[in-house]
DNA sequence: CTGAAAGCGCTAACAT
DNA sequence: ATGTTAGCGCTTTCAG
C-alpha cells in the first residue's frame, strides 16, 4: 500500500503510470482514443493511489459540475425543513447537493446582510454549481450565468422563478381563528420586513380584521423579524403593557414560541390569559408547551418544487411555472382559546 | 450602470481600472504597496462591476478558504439536528459553512456507499475547505491534508478525533426501562451495522437484559439500518409473528417511528399492545402519536463540540480532547407501558 | 494513440 | 508603486 505524503494529483498518477497528464485526463473522462492497455494501466494506478479529480480544478476548467447549490442565511427551522425537501427531491436526479450557509453572520449589520446571496453567488462565479436555490434572499436581481430559483423571496419584481406559499390567505386564516374565538385586542408580531411573505401575512391579518370589523390598534403591531431574540423583546414590550392584547398572531413559529416563553415568564397562562398563533408548522411547534396553533405551510414540498424548477432551467427546458404558490391551512392545537379562559 | 454580458473576472476589473491584475489582487487582499489613489480607483471599479473573487480560483491558488466543510450522506433528522448545532457553533468564528450531501444516492449499493466520504474528501483535495466534519462516516482512515473530525463514526481504530455520545449507557437505559415495566419478550431493531453507535446500543441492550436475567431471543434481533423503510420491513416481520414481542427497542427514532406506524397498520395499539423505545430524541419523536419514549442524545451539542475541535485542529492547536463522548438519558413519553396494559 | 501546450481566475515572487 | 511571470490541477485542442 502506497502512502502519499500529500494529496495525490493527476500528475502523480501520470508519472506513476508512465503517461502524460493528458492521457490520464482522457481515461478519467472516458474519452476515446486511448489504448485499452493504457486505460487499464492508468486505472490501476488511480485505484492504487486512491486518486479523485479535484472538484475545484475541474470546475475552474469545465463549467459543468452536476452540483446544485442552496444558499441559506442560516440553518433555522424553516430552512432546515426546506432542505429536507430539497434533499429528497434531488435524490436520484444525478445531481449532488451543496449547501452554503452564511452562518447568521450576515444578520449583524444590515448593510452586510442585504445582498449577501448576490456576493456569494458571484463568488461561485459560474463554477462549482450548475444552478442555485436562494432561500429567503434579500435580493433577487442577481446576475448569474447559472440559473437561479428563489424560495420565499424579498419583495419586488421577480425576474427569477419563485416558490412560496399562500401567505396572505394563511395570515387571514390565523386572524379569523382568533376573531372567531372572541378576541378583539389582537397583536401582530411581524416578520422580516424585507420579505414578501411577512408583508403578505400582515396584509392577511389586516384584511381579516377589517372584514370582521375589528379595529387594528397600530400600537399592537410590532416586528419580530422571524428571529427568536427580536421577537422575545417585542413580546415583552407588548405583554408588559397594562392594556396588553388577549391574543398574538406571530408571523412565524419561532416568533410564536418566543412569545409563549415570554408570556410564561411574565406569569401569563397560554392560552387562558393569552392566545398565540404561529405560522410555518415547523416540527418545533409541537415540541413547545402548549403545543402551538399555527398556519401550516408545506415547507418540504416547497423545496421539492424549487428543485424541480431549477433542474428544468439547468436543462434549458421551459419551466412548468415561473411562480409556484402552495396552499396554506390552519392547524388548531392548544395555544389558542377564547379570551379570559 | 454597466451590464456585463458574462461574469466579471479580475481581468475585467484590471482593464477597466487601467491597471494590472496583480494590482487588483493586491487591492482585494489589502496588501501593502498600492498607492491610495489606485486603491480608490480599483475599489470603485470593483463596486461598479459588482466584482467578487471566484472562490474556486482563489482556493485553487491559496490553500486557505475560511470555509469548514461538513459531509453528510443525507439530510435525515439526525444530521439535520447536528447541522443546527454546527451552524450555531460556527457563528462568529469567521468561518463559513459548506455542507455536502451525497443525497442518499450512496445507499443504493454498499460498494459505492463505503468510502464515499473518502472520495468526496479527495475531490475537495485540500482546497475549498480548511477542514471537514464527517457525519456517520463509513470509514475514517481518510488521507487528507486538511484536518478532519468524525461524528458518530464507523467502528474501528480512530486516528481521527471523534465525537459521539454514551451509546452503551443509552442502550442499557432504554432496555432497563422496558424491563422495569415488566416486559420480557423484547425485540431489538438494530442500527447501521457498520456504525460504532449501533453496536454499542445493542451491547447496552444485551447487558441490561443479562443483568436482569431476561433471556435474549436471537430471533427478535433484527436490523433496521437507521432507515425508515428497512425498519418498517423488519418491524412487519417481527409483529407478524404469532409469538411477537411485547416491546421493541429501536436503535434510533426513525426506526421507532416506523415501527409505530407498522404496529398501527397491523391493528396493534401502542403502548397497550406494544411498547416502543427509540434513540436520539429528534424533534419528530414528539410529532408522532403516541409521543415517543426515547433516549436523549445531545445532538446539537455534539455538533458544537465537533466545530470546536476542528477549529483547534485548523489553528494547529492541541485539541482539548481527541474523543468527546456526551451523556445520554431516558425521556419517558407515551409509547411505553406495562405489557398488556 | 499519445503528449505538449494553452488557459480557466487567481495570487505571490520577482522584476522594473 | 506597479507590472510580469509562473503555476495551483485540470481539460482540450492540436501536433506528432
Amino acid at each position: 500500500m502506497w502512502q502519499p505524503s500529500t494529496r495525490v494529483t493527476i500528475r502523480d498518477v501520470a508519472e506513476r503510470a508512465g503517461v502524460s497528464v493528458a492521457t490520464v485526463s482522457k481515461v478519467i473522462n472516458r474519452r476515446y482514443g486511448v489504448a485499452a492497455a493504457t486505460v487499464r494501466r492508468v486505472q490501476d494506478v488511480i485505484d492504487e493511489l486512491g486518486y479523485e479529480a479535484s472538484l475545484v480544478a475541474q470546475s475552474l476548467r469545465n463549467h459543468r459540475t452536476n452540483v446544485i447549490g442552496v444558499l441559506v442565511t442560516d440553518l433555522e427551522p424553516f430552512s432546515t425543513e426546506l432542505l429536507k425537501g430539497i434533499a429528497a427531491a434531488i435524490r436520484n436526479t444525478g445531481y449532488e447537493l451543496v449547501i452554503y450557509s452564511a452562518g447568521g453572520r450576515v444578520s449583524d449589520r444590515m448593510s452586510e446582510h442585504v445582498g449577501w446571496e448576490r456576493r456569494y453567488l458571484s463568488r461561485l462565479n459560474g463554477t462549482l454549481v450548475d444552478g442555485a436555490i436562494l432561500v429567503t434572499p434579500t435580493v433577487v436581481e442577481v446576475q448569474s450565468d447559472a440559473p437561479v430559483v428563489a424560495v420565499d423571496p424579498h419583495t419586488g419584481s421577480h425576474d427569477v422563478p419563485t416558490i412560496d406559499s399562500e401567505n396572505l390567505h394563511g395570515g387571514a386564516l390565523a386572524t379569523e381563528h382568533l376573531i372567531a374565538l372572541g378576541h378583539r385586542r389582537i397583536a401582530l408580531l411581524g416578520g422580516r420586513p424585507d420579505l414578501e411573505s411577512a408583508k403578505l401575512r400582515e396584509q392577511g391579518f389586516r384584511r381579516a380584521m377589517a372584514a370582521a370589523g375589528v379595529p387594528v390598534d397600530e400600537g399592537l403591531i410590532l416586528v419580530g423579524g422571524y428571529v427568536a431574540q427580536v421577537s422575545a423583546d417585542a413580546a415583552r414590550a407588548l405583554l408588559d403593557r397594562p392594556d396588553r392584547p388577549t391574543a398574538v398572531f406571530a408571523a412565524n413559529d419561532v416568533s410564536a414560541i418566543a412569545t409563549i416563553s415570554v408570556a410564561r415568564e411574565l406569569g401569563l397562562r397560554v392560552p387562558q390569559d393569552l392566545s398565540v398563533v404561529g405560522f410555518d408548522n415547523i416540527p418545533e411547534s409541537v415540541l413547545c408547551t402548549p403545543r402551538l396553533t399555527t398556519v401550516n405551510q408545506p415547507i418540504q414540498t416547497m423545496g421539492e418544487r424549487a428543485v424541480r424548477t431549477l433542474i428544468q432551467l439547468i436543462r434549458n427546458e421551459e419551466p412548468e411555472s415561473t411562480h409556484v404558490s402552495l396552499a396554506t391551512d390552519l392547524v388548531v392545537r392548544e395555544s389558542t382559546a377564547a379570551p379570559g379562559g
